[in-house]
RNA sequence: GGCCCCAUCGUAUAGCGGCCUAGUACGCCGCCCUCUCACGGCGGUAACGCGGGUUCGAAUCCCGCUGGGGUCACCA
C-alpha cells in the first residue's frame, strides 16, 4: 500500500478564499439558514475573497420554485450580495463555474461518477433497505448500525444475477478504512475513527445523484476553500472528506476545503428552532418590521461577538471584524426580546427621512393609509416621524401608533383598555379641554400654545394631576391609552379635527359608552 | 445503542493561566426624566455543572463524570 498521504487541506487566505452558500429550496427561508449565509458572506467580504451562491435542488420531490424565489429575495433584502452564482445582477447567472443550480448540472455529475466508478471508489449496491435490516437482524447486529457494506465485493456473477432479477443498482462510495480527521475552523481537531463511517449511497438506481455526492463535487469544481455550514452537517463531514480525497486523487481538485461548523440556532427549551416556530421564519420578521440592519446584527450575535462591551454595529463594522475562528461553538438560543431590542436600536439610528420611507409600506399594508397616499397624508407621515421613531421596536408598530392620524373623527375606534382607563371626571375634563382649545385661534394652533392653554385650564384651573388631565384627551384623539405625544398629535390633527374628536368622546361618554 | 459536538448570570456573550471578589448587552427590579408610552440617565438582581489532576496560581490546560444536543436515509 502506498502511504495515504496526509489530507491536503486548503491553505487559502485573503483574496484566495472562496466560500459558498448552498441552500436547498425547500420551505420558507429559515433564520438559521440566513445566519449561515451571513457568516459566509462576512468571511468573504472580510478576507476580500469570493462568495459563491449555488442552489442544491437535487430533490425534485421537495424543492419548490417558490422557496427558490423567497431565498433569493431574502438575500437581496438583507443585502448579502454574491460574486458568483445564480441570477447575479438581476440577470443571467454569473461566474466561470456554472450552472449554479444543481438540477442543471447532470452532465457534469455523470462525468465525475464515471471517473469515480472507474477508479473503484464507487460500486454497485443492490441491497434494499429491507434486505439490510434483515441481514442485520440475522447477524444479531443492531439495526441502527445501518448498511453493512454487503455489496462491496460482489463478483461480476453476483451482479449479473441481480440484474437478471430486473434490479438496478444504487452507487455507493467505498469509504477507506482509516481514521478521518480534520481541523474544524470553529471547533479544532475532530477525528472520526476508522469504521465509524459506512459506505454511503451517492447515486440512486435511477441515476439521480444525491447530495452526498454533488455537494462535495461542486465544492471541488467551484474551488471552494472554506466550507462554513451548520453543525447538523458535522457528522457527514468524514464521508465528504473521504470523497474529497478521491477527487484530489483523480485530479478534480487540488486540495480539500477546510471545514467550519457553525452552532445551532435553538428555539425555546432545548430544541432546534424548527420550521414550525414562527420566529424561525425570516419572512415573518420582515413582515413584523425588522429592518435588515437589525436582523443581520442580531443574527451575527448568535455565535459571534464584535467586542466585549458592544453589540450594536453596522454590517461594515461586522465585515471589518469578522473571522470564523472567533465563532463560538455553543448552540445559541434565538431570543426574540433581544432581537427586538437590537432592531429598535437600529431603527433609532436611521435618519428621519430614511425611517419615513421605510414605514410607508407598513402603514399601507396595515390599512392605515391607502395604496396611493395623498400628498397631505405623506406630509403628515413626515411630520409624525420624530414622534414615533424612538417609540417602536418593529416597523409594523407604526400602524397602531399613527393610524389615528388618518382616520376621521367618527371612524375612530376606542380601544377597550383606553376607555377603561378613564375616570368619572372624564366628561368634565373633556369639556374644559374643549373650552380651552376653542379659545385658541387657528393661527395659534401649534404644539406650545396648545400645551400652554391646556395646562392653564386643566392643571392650573381644575387643579388636576397631569395624568388625569391629559388621559381623556389622549383617548379622544387617538382612541388609545398609549399614543405619540399629545400636543404634537393635536397639532397634526388640526384644530377642527381635534375639537371634533373631543366632542365625540364627550358624547360617547354622555351616552353611557364608558364605565367610570 | 455506535459515532460526533457542546458546557460562564434566565438569554446572548467577554474571558484564550495571574488584569476576574468574572465584564457587556437583552430581560427583570428600583429610582430619575415625563402629558401616556417610549427614548435617555442612574442603580440593582443574576453565572464559571460536578470530581480529580497539572501549576506558585485555573473560568481558562488535561482526565473522568454528569447533563444537553446532533447524527446514523436511495433528504439536504
Amino acid at each position: 500500500m502506498s502511504d495515504t498521504h496526509s489530507p491536503q487541506f486548503s491553505t487559502a487566505t485573503g483574496s484566495q478564499v472562496r466560500v459558498r452558500f448552498c441552500p436547498s429550496p425547500t420551505g420558507t427561508p429559515h433564520v438559521g439558514m440566513v445566519r449561515t449565509a451571513l457568516f459566509n458572506w462576512a468571511y468573504a467580504r472580510h478576507t476580500g475573497g469570493t462568495f459563491v451562491f449555488r442552489i442544491e435542488d437535487t430533490d425534485a420531490a421537495r424543492d419548490s420554485e417558490e422557496s427558490y424565489t423567497q431565498i433569493i429575495d431574502s438575500l437581496r433584502w438583507l443585502g448579502l450580495d454574491w460574486d458568483e452564482g445564480i441570477a447575479v445582477d438581476d440577470g443571467a447567472e454569473g461566474g466561470p463555474h456554472g450552472p449554479y443550480r444543481q438540477s442543471q448540472r447532470g452532465e457534469i455529475y455523470r462525468g465525475i461518477i464515471e471517473r469515480l466508478l472507474e477508479a473503484g471508489h464507487l460500486y454497485e449496491s443492490y441491497s434494499t433497505a429491507e434486505e439490510i435490516d434483515t441481514r442485520n437482524e440475522a447477524a444479531g447486529r443492531p439495526k441502527q448500525l445501518g448498511y453493512d457494506n454487503y455489496d462491496r465485493d460482489l463478483t461480476e456473477e453476483q451482479r449479473a444475477a441481480f440484474r437478471a432479477e430486473g434490479r438496478t443498482p444504487a452507487l455507493r462510495f467505498r469509504v477507506p478504512d482509516v481514521d478521518l480527521s480534520f481541523t474544524d475552523l470553529v471547533r479544532g481537531e475532530i477525528t472520526f475513527p476508522a469504521g465509524s463511517t459506512i459506505d454511503f449511497v451517492v447515486v440512486r438506481p435511477n441515476g439521480a445523484p444525491l447530495y452526498t455526492l454533488v455537494n462535495p463535487v461542486d465544492d471541488a469544481l467551484m474551488g471552494i476553500t472554506h466550507v462554513l455550514r451548520g453543525e447538523d452537517l458535522l457528522s457527514s463531514t468524514p464521508r465528504q472528506i473521504a470523497l474529497h480525497r478521491a477527487l484530489v486523487e483523480l485530479g478534480v481538485e487540488r486540495e480539500i476545503p477546510q471545514f467550519g461548523h457553525l452552532p445551532y440556532v435553538m428555539g425555546e427549551g432545548n430544541k432546534k428552532l424548527s420550521k414550525r416556530d414562527p420566529e424561525s421564519n425570516l419572512l415573518h420578521h420582515r413582515d413584523r418590521g425588522f429592518i435588515p440592519e437589525g436582523l443581520l446584527n442580531y443574527l451575527s450575535l448568535l455565535g459571534w461577538s464584535i467586542a466585549p462591551d458592544r453589540d450594536v454595529f453596522s454590517r461594515e463594522e461586522m465585515v471589518a471584524a469578522f473571522d470564523v475562528a472567533d465563532v463560538n461553538p455553543n448552540p445559541a438560543r434565538f431570543d426574540q426580546k433581544k432581537a427586538d431590542a437590537i432592531n429598535a436600536d437600529h431603527i433609532r439610528l436611521l435618519s428621519e427621512e430614511d425611517f419615513g420611507a421605510r414605514i410607508l409600506p407598513y402603514l399601507i399594508a396595515g390599512g392605515a393609509l391607502p395604496v396611493e397616499p395623498s400628498p397631505e397624508q405623506l406630509e403628515t407621515v413626515r411630520l409624525a416621524v420624530p414622534l414615533v421613531q424612538s417609540r417602536i421596536t418593529v416597523l409594523s408598530e407604526v400602524v397602531g401608533m399613527l393610524g389615528f392620524l388618518f382616520a376621521s373623527a367618527d371612524a375612530l375606534v376606542y380601544e377597550e383598555d383606553a376607555l377603561k382607563s378613564l375616570k368619572a371626571d372624564a366628561p368634565e375634563v373633556l369639556q374644559a379641554g374643549i373650552a380651552a382649545l376653542e379659545a385658541l385661534p387657528e393661527s395659534d394652533w401649534r404644539t406650545e400654545p396648545i400645551q400652554a392653554a391646556l395646562q392653564a385650564a386643566l392643571i392650573d384651573g381644575l387643579g388636576l394631576k397631569p395624568r388625569l388631565a391629559f388621559g381623556p384627551l389622549r383617548v379622544a384623539a387617538s382612541g388609545r391609552r398609549v399614543s405619540p405625544p399629545l400636543f404634537e398629535s393635536f397639532e397634526l390633527l388640526g384644530r377642527d379635527e381635534t375639537l371634533a374628536r373631543l366632542r365625540r368622546l364627550a358624547e360617547h361618554l354622555a351616552a353611557g359608552g364608558a364605565s367610570a
